[in-house]
DNA sequence: CATTTCACCTGGTGGC
DNA sequence: TGCCACCAGGTGAAAT
């Protein structure tokens, strides 16, 4: 399901809505696949501690957790442990209130003392949850977990055109590779692709330094678009507050295939690459 | 080392 | 209606 501006989007409606809210409980499923970190360590770690804050690194939400005692209570406060979810392909994390029907696949409910739960759903279980202690001793800035890859949002030119130089795989698997770039995914790889006119097959080391501008600029104008529509809703994402996205009414390739390009008219083609849907304008992309 | 393929899962859709 | 093949937002291990 999600990808940058999906789970931007909901690292932003859990932040707003649970920043220094407390963890009085937690209640995980017995399946074992998305515990990255055991459950009985992650119930024992949680329990007790404020939410500092939330955000997002590469497709990875961070929940900034509070010491347990004393009851430090303010956002500035240094935070002794994170909890860090990663959706998957159907992952969701949702705020909601105790009676709310549990829904099938739910992995883990975190009860707040404002009264809400914060749950984890995913009927795929491709999705994981873990849980660090952080060292009080060192700065925050080299402990805090960070997503290995570069961020498309802010990379430079010079940093962004390093990354391709020299390698033969195709552009578009350059663009999926976490550790080059962290928060692409199938759908905005495709998009971006699209919008700089640049065929997904190609050789990533053999894009002129034109082209690999224009894709660059093209890949953050379509994340930072798609993060002021809350997302793309494929099928059944939806943000921390259960609402859906309208990023997939503009897309242009992705699950196009057969229908008009909408800059040409050429019907959309769809190739498989890296194991991937690929989808792609024959007159557009060269 | 770089790159490709495949397994991991459930559920929805469309053809017969 | 049932059955089956195929497809889906991701990624890490194994193979090449």
């Amino acid at each position: 399901m999600p990808e940058l501006p999906e789970v931007e989007t909901i690292a932003r409606g859990v932040d707003e809505r649970l920043r220094l809210d407390r963890i009085v409980d937690a209640w995980f499923s017995s399946h074992p696949q998305p515990f990255k970190t055991p459950r009985a360590r992650q119930a024992k770690g949680l329990t007790g501690r404020v939410i500092l804050g939330v955000h997002r690194t590469g497709k990875h939400i961070v929940c900034e957790l509070g010491a347990v005692s004393p009851p430090n209570v303010s956002a500035t406060a240094q935070p002794s442990a994170q909890w860090i979810v990663h959706l998957g392909m159907t992952g969701r994390l949702l705020v909601t209130t105790p009676d709310q029907p549990v829904a099938p696949h739910t992995h883990a409910r975190l009860s707040l003392s404002s009264g809400r739960e914060l749950r984890f759903v995913d009927p795929r279980r491709f999705g994981r949850l873990e849980f660090r202690e952080l060292d009080f001793r060192e700065p925050i800035k080299t402990s805090a977990f960070r997503a290995p890859g570069s961020e498309p949002l802010t990379i430079t030119a010079d940093a962004f055109a390093a990354l391709f130089r020299g390698r033969k795989l195709a552009i578009k698997a350059a663009l999926l590779n976490q550790t080059l770039l962290a928060g692409v995914g199938n759908i905005y790889a495709d998009e971006s692709l699209f919008h700089s006119g640049i065929r997904p097959r190609r050789a990533a080391g053999r894009l002129t330094r034109a082209e690999i501008e224009r894709l660059r600029l093209a890949l953050r104008k379509v994340l930072e678009h798609a993060i002021i529509l809350g997302g793309s809703s494929v099928s059944d994402y939806v943000d921390a507050n259960g609402v859906r996205g309208f990023f997939q009414l503009e897309h242009c390739v992705y699950l196009r295939t057969g229908q008009p390009c909408r800059s040409c008219g050429t019907p959309i083609r769809r190739i498989l690459l890296a194991g991937r849907g690929t989808h792609f304008c024959p007159r557009c992309q060269r």
